[in-house]
DNA sequence: CCAAAAGTGTTGGCTCTACACCCATGA
DNA sequence: TCATGGGTGTAGAGCCAACACTTTTGG
């Protein structure tokens, strides 16, 4: 037939998800690795194929599902990535994604697609596959910088949090303390948050919880 | 892997180009139509498929001169677009690019592939095929956002410019007046700019010439 | 009672905005 | 000489960064 004898000559496309958590004051992804050949032995974002009918959003919330991630991450595009090297067996064009989720947590069983998948600190990556160690790169990027800018950060934080949380995040990231007084006063003013019943407990004076006012993405000058 | 076997399921990918300048207080784009069937009638971005073993950016700069653009656009990668249904004749991924250019002209001759290309002020699109109304207004989008913290505003300008014709972008984009003193105060406080040889004339006081330091993407905080 | 984090105001410096007049040229 | 845009300084307001002590709980 004559549409497959010449499809061969074009590019394939994938979506990726670069998968982005933080905790312990530092960044964590969520890496697979994949039983396919092309990456055996090292590490990868999850990703795959787009099929013929479906949206972009749709085949990476595909993936997604398939690679044991337990909870719905938010998600945006981030960039996509045409080297016809960057996969030696073909010419596949990946559409990444960014996708965010509250909490480092993953869902119990391995899948068919996949070995296993595992959370991994970004300053401590394994062996990447592909270019996938750029789509790292560029996904954090793409946080950090949102978060100077954008309410990004109720998908980086559990639904209600106290104070210090929100601080750490901001804080970790930007690499650097933050006056506690000033943040505070900051954030308040700009009325994104309300305070949430209950209170976070500690071995010590127990904290207010707050949640975002909205949680869908607004531009908002926080830095 | 059953998508794999039947390589006639796969989406096509494209590269299309949203093509800006800055004129006459406004951005215009460049259009073209093309003589393929599924969007007779109608304008559209310059683009088209991507070849095995060609990267995205190659892809664009090859439309962009198949399309009879006159001088090498500075190129960024905008967005995505995989609704399969915004081709009806079939699934088309399109990676849409931004193209800027210091000044709306054209090359003489249209092409094999086209009828004619032409300039158009964004305030008043012909209709355009595909989802190319909607590239164009992410482009623009694109673009105010970053002169606001980048030095792009110089993919939109000429090699040297006075400052009056910089304030004019930045007061058409940003749809107000700026005070001229304050702003040239603030944009000279950056030192990005250099004074260039030579003066702007006109039925008036001569106006100093200037250049950017740096033409390369930086960003720096302007607005 | 001790440790640990939560919560809270004020001030000085700096930055930003608002504002008006003279200058150099071409016609 | 007139019309047109080019070029320049200052003062008041508002914003931001720096700074330390008291509170509440658990152990």
């Amino acid at each position: 037939m004559g549409a497959q004898s010449n499809s061969h000559l074009r590019p394939k496309v994938a979506v990726d998800a670069v998968v982005l958590s933080f905790a312990q004051r530092e960044f964590q992804t969520y890496l697979v690795r994949p039983r396919a050949a092309a990456a055996r032995g090292k590490w990868a974002c999850p990703g795959g194929l787009v099929a013929v009918g479906e949206t972009l959003d749709d085949a990476a919330r595909r993936e997604l599902r398939a690679s044991g991630l337990a909870n719905e991450p938010y998600l945006e595009q981030l960039f996509t990535f045409g080297n016809p090297s960057r996969d030696p067996a073909a010419h596949v064009i990946s559409v990444a994604y960014l996708a965010l989720v509250a909490a480092p947590v993953r869902s119990s069983s391995p899948t068919k697609k996949y070995f296993e998948g595992s959370w991994f600190r970004v300053s401590a990556l394994p062996a990447l596959a592909y270019d996938h160690a750029l789509m790292v790169r560029r996904g954090i990027a793409r946080v950090q910088a949102k978060l100077g800018y954008t309410n990004i950060a109720c998908n980086l934080l559990p639904e209600s949090f106290c104070f210090s949380e929100l601080e750490a995040l901001y804080s970790g990231v930007l690499g650097r303390v933050l006056d506690r007084r000033n943040f505070r006063r900051r954030i308040m003013a700009m009325g994104i948050l309300r305070p949430a019943p209950g209170v976070r407990r500690g071995n010590h004076r127990p904290a207010q919880l707050y949640r975002f006012l909205k949680r869908d993405l607004q531009t908002v000058q926080i830095l």
